[in-house]
DNA sequence: GGAACTCGCCAC
DNA sequence: AAACGTGGCGAGTTCC
């Protein structure tokens, strides 16, 4: 890829990041060793008596019996020729060269119990080998210095590598105690973590400036995902503080809203929310099945209202698709078809920060890009501006990090006032102060660990 | 013995 | 007509 920043302003923005970035990166991140040592040692005993359980599995038996070699457990292409060849397993889902998947979801849907303890050893040899012995691998004397480049991505986003600070398990939480429990603040500090509320969906209005869109966005009290839920599920009084209703909302919006962003359609969504929040088969539903409604299921409320399959389903979701783009947010719609023009009549389009994307794109990056470089640049503006006042004043707080929207420090408590105001401030008006471009609020949300807390330990901090 | 490929899985 | 965007990284495998 080549960086191409059309204005002088990109070329400072990236050139003060990569500064701002290389100071992360010598401060680091302070990694307990003993914790990983022990954790790496008990992870192994635990792998090994998995697989141990496994190999004394009829299925396993009959694994190594149908092959000519010794079966190595791990090896994703030998499972799949048994499983399909051997077994005669149905192809309920393929990979990306159209062979029989072995992945979590493919095995699961199999419904064959030694599976479920190769997939417990698979995850925790992945916890341990990824994340843990990379911490080992990578440690100065007890501090990790993860890279943080601006050179690798096509979008103008930054990445992370060794270790990769930004893809450490967060919603898994038995793989995230393990791995965030071995990152800390220096002694006496405490990690404090700064993300960007819903910047992609921000930074996406700023470019198609969609008025129902900027309505939800400006509208603290309106719910997008909520609306969402509501048509999706046709359910009459939503209450998102309701337990199930949440589950819903958070189906609807991680199900249907943001795919539909990336350029998904309608029969994935159904399929995917069928299987992940309705545990639904294909063809006709059972009742008893998916999120636990008040005195109902999932799956008995949609039979209930006429949608007995996932068909059907599928067909009522073609229709919301059509109504959330030509009613809901027609003008996105129209960006989109306005930017896909201009790039196939230009060969090339412009960030509002000023960096050019060229090259063979289809319609999908095209209108993806912009939203997800944009969305960082805020961040990496955000992370520049702080880290000069860290210098300027000379604070013993710290950046130590970026995850794409949101900004990681090592943070005296003495100063945590100061810096929490102070990134708030940056955030709130002198982001949007600088880039007239930006026409909605820029929210933060923050986290932080207790002092001489893990990370594990996070907890939502009101500012 | 390393490059390149595929697959799977972690994050946003 | 077809159908989810961006990375890093471990592992197994094949090719050279």
């Amino acid at each position: 890829m080549i960086i191409n920043p059309r204005t002088e302003e990109a070329y400072q923005l990236f050139h003060n990041g990569i500064l701002a970035l290389a100071r992360a990166e010598q401060q680091g991140i302070r990694i307990d060793l003993d914790y990983v040592d022990k954790k790496i040692r008990f992870l192994n005993r635990k792998v090994d008596r998995l697989e141990e359980e496994f190999k004394e599995t009829s299925f396993f038996r009959h694994w190594q019996h149908s092959s000519k070699r010794t079966v190595n457990i791990y090896s994703n292409e030998q499972l799949a020729s048994f499983l399909y060849n051997v077994k005669g397993m149905r192809i309920e889902k393929e990979t990306a060269t159209g062979k029989g998947a072995t992945d979590d979801d493919a095995l699961i849907q199999m419904n064959i119990p030694a599976l479920n303890v190769l997939l417990r050893a698979k995850k925790l040899k992945t916890v341990k080998e990824k994340y843990l012995k990379s911490f080992l691998r990578e440690q100065v004397n007890g501090y990790i210095h993860p890279f943080f480049n601006l050179h690798l991505v096509v979008t103008y986003r930054g990445s992370s590598d060794h270790p990769n600070f930004q893809n450490m398990p967060k919603r898994d939480e038995e793989s995230m105690q393990i791995v965030r429990g071995a990152v800390y603040p220096r002694l006496g500090h405490l990690i404090l973590e700064a993300d960007f509320k819903g910047i992609e969906v921000s930074v996406a209005a700023c470019y198609h400036k969609d008025s129902n869109m900027l309505k939800y966005i400006r509208n603290p009290a309106s719910d997008m995902h909520a609306d969402m839920a509501k048509q999706i599920f046709m359910v009459d009084d939503f209450d998102k503080f309701q337990p199930s209703h949440y589950l819903l909302r958070q189906a609807a919006k991680n199900g249907f809203v943001f795919p539909q962003f990336y350029g998904d359609y309608y029969k994935n969504c159904a399929n995917n929310m069928a299987c992940t929040w309705g545990k639904l088969p294909k063809g006709s539903w059972k009742k008893g099945q998916g999120i636990e409604m008040e005195s109902t299921f999932l799956s008995n409320h949609l039979i209930s209202q006429g949608i007995k399959s996932l068909e059907s389903f599928e067909n009522y979701l073609k229709k919301i698709e059509k109504d959330f783009w030509f009613k809901r947010f027609p003008e996105y719609r129209e960006w989109k078809e306005r930017w896909w023009n201009i790039y196939q009549k230009y060969g090339y389009f412009t960030l509002l920060t000023g960096f050019s994307c060229s090259g063979i794109m289809d319609k999908r990056q095209v209108t993806n890009y912009p939203i997800q470089g944009t969305a960082f640049h805020c961040l990496l503006w955000a992370l520049i501006k702080t880290d000069r006042i860290i210098r300027k004043m000379k604070l013993d707080t710290k950046i130590i990090g970026q995850i794409h929207d949101s900004l990681i420090l090592d943070v005296h408590p003495d100063e945590l006032t100061f810096i929490t105001k102070t990134i708030k401030r940056i955030i709130n008006e002198d982001l949007p102060n600088t880039w007239k471009w930006i026409i909605v609020p820029m929210e933060v949300e923050m986290e932080a660990s207790p002092i001489n807390g893990s990370w594990a330990l996070k907890e939502n901090f009101k500012i």
